[in-house]
Formats: C-alpha cells, sequence, structure tokens
DNA sequence: TGTATAGTTAGGTATATGCCTAACTATGCG
DNA sequence: CGCATAGTTAGGCATATACCTAACTATACA
C-alpha cells in the first residue's frame, strides 16, 4: 500500500471517534490549549490527551508547547486528501450512473 | 450525539481499513458478488465478510442474495454525508483564515 | 520559596478488532 | 442423487482501543 493511502487510513481511523471528531470541528476555527480543548468533555485528562496524541499522529493537528501551555492547530492537509478520496469515489459512482441512465435510454428507443 | 453524527462516526471508521476501502473503490464502479470482491485479497473468506458486514452495518454498502450469491453495492449517501462533514470543516478553517489575513491587512494600513 | 496550574508518564482493565481454522448450510448442475 | 460452489456460523487468539487512577514534572506567580 503506498504511504498516502497509509495517511488516510491513519486519518478515517482518526475521525472515526466523536472526540477526536468535535476536537477537529473546535480546531476548525482556531487553536487551542489542552485544558480548554478538554472542557466539555467528561473524561479523564490523559485519555483526552491520548485522543489527541492520535489526532497528531495522523497529521490532522501539530501543537506546540510554550511555557507549560500547549496549544493544538490544524493541518488541514490530510483532511483534503481524505477529502478527495471521497471526491473520487463519488465522481466514479456518478459517471456509472450516467453509464446507466444512457444505457437505459438506449434500450428504450 | 444525534443519530447523524453516530452514523458518520460508524462511517469513518469503516473507511479506517484498508480493506474496507478498497471494497468501496471497488463498488463504486458497479455492484459485485462477495467471491469477486474477494479476489486479490490475500485472507479468509470469513475475515473478509466480517468487513463486508462492518461496511453494511454503517449504511455504505447493501447486498441481496439472490440464489447462492450475495451481491453487494454502494450506497452514496453514508459516503456524501462524511463528505459533507468534511467540506464543512475546510470551509469553517478556510474562513478563519481569511479573517486571520483581514485582521493582518488591517494592521498593516 | 511555596503553592497552584498545565500537562505527562506509568500502569491497569474491559471491550473491540482483525485475523484464523473447521465445520456447516444452501444452491446449482451433470 | 452426488458433487462442486457460494457463502455462513462458531469459536478462538493476539493486539489495539478507550477508558481509568495515581503519581509525576515543569512552569507561573505571590
Amino acid at each position: 500500500m503506498p504511504n498516502y493511502a497509509r495517511q488516510i487510513d491513519t486519518v478515517f481511523h482518526a475521525l472515526g471517534d466523536p472526540t477526536r471528531r468535535a476536537v477537529v470541528g473546535r480546531l476548525s476555527s482556531g487553536p487551542a490549549a489542552v485544558s480548554e480543548l478538554a472542557k466539555g468533555f467528561a473524561m479523564a485528562l490523559p485519555s483526552f490527551t491520548q485522543h489527541l496524541g492520535v489526532l497528531e499522529k495522523c497529521g490532522l493537528v501539530r501543537s506546540e508547547k510554550s511555557g507549560r501551555v500547549r496549544t493544538y492547530y490544524l493541518v488541514p492537509q490530510p483532511l483534503k486528501a481524505a477529502e478527495n478520496w471521497m471526491v473520487e469515489q463519488r465522481k466514479l459512482w456518478e459517471r456509472r450512473l450516467d453509464q446507466l441512465d444512457n444505457y437505459l435510454l438506449s434500450i428504450k428507443e
């Protein structure tokens, strides 16, 4: 399997969890610190930071630590790559339906 | 968590596996039977059908059995829903960057 | 220097996942 | 009928995941 495909795997896997999808949603509107992100999740902090680790490992986010505050921010490229994969599938599917339509039209004559 | 969000979870989870993503890719260009789909995967059939089960459970595919052949086909709606989620995130992110650009421009004056 | 705050590390548990083999059922067909 | 084919069911195993608590380190700040 090529590398970009492996990245897409890990991205989809990361997004397949409600906590992590919510974090991505939050980061879409701007960077935030760990404790700020953790607010609103009924989860122990170590569990939460594990999710952040998953997101960072797959490249969807990055973080920088300044003092004792670690700030996370979104990296759009992996999200875009996954989106592209989906768009590609849809194109194929739509083309197929067009073909089917044409076929159905042709036998109607 | 609303229901549509739970569906998106399971869809992303399903797509986070290379075998299953390949199956979706295959089905994008038309329906196929189990054994046809299983070709090219170095995996025992029960393991493979388990993947099909995951895809079917999250709504990405459906199947019908005629005689002893079960044929799978793609259901585009869940894929589209997941795609929409991503597009939405990207929009937010892009708007944020626009805001940032405007801000940077404004302080430049 | 002492205390609060932000996050990390270590270690544990329950459940889910991805795979397997063996054995089964159901259909097609000569 | 008898045999091949298509898929299903049962059960097992190793690893990964998602959570936890307790204890730690590092920074801020009075």
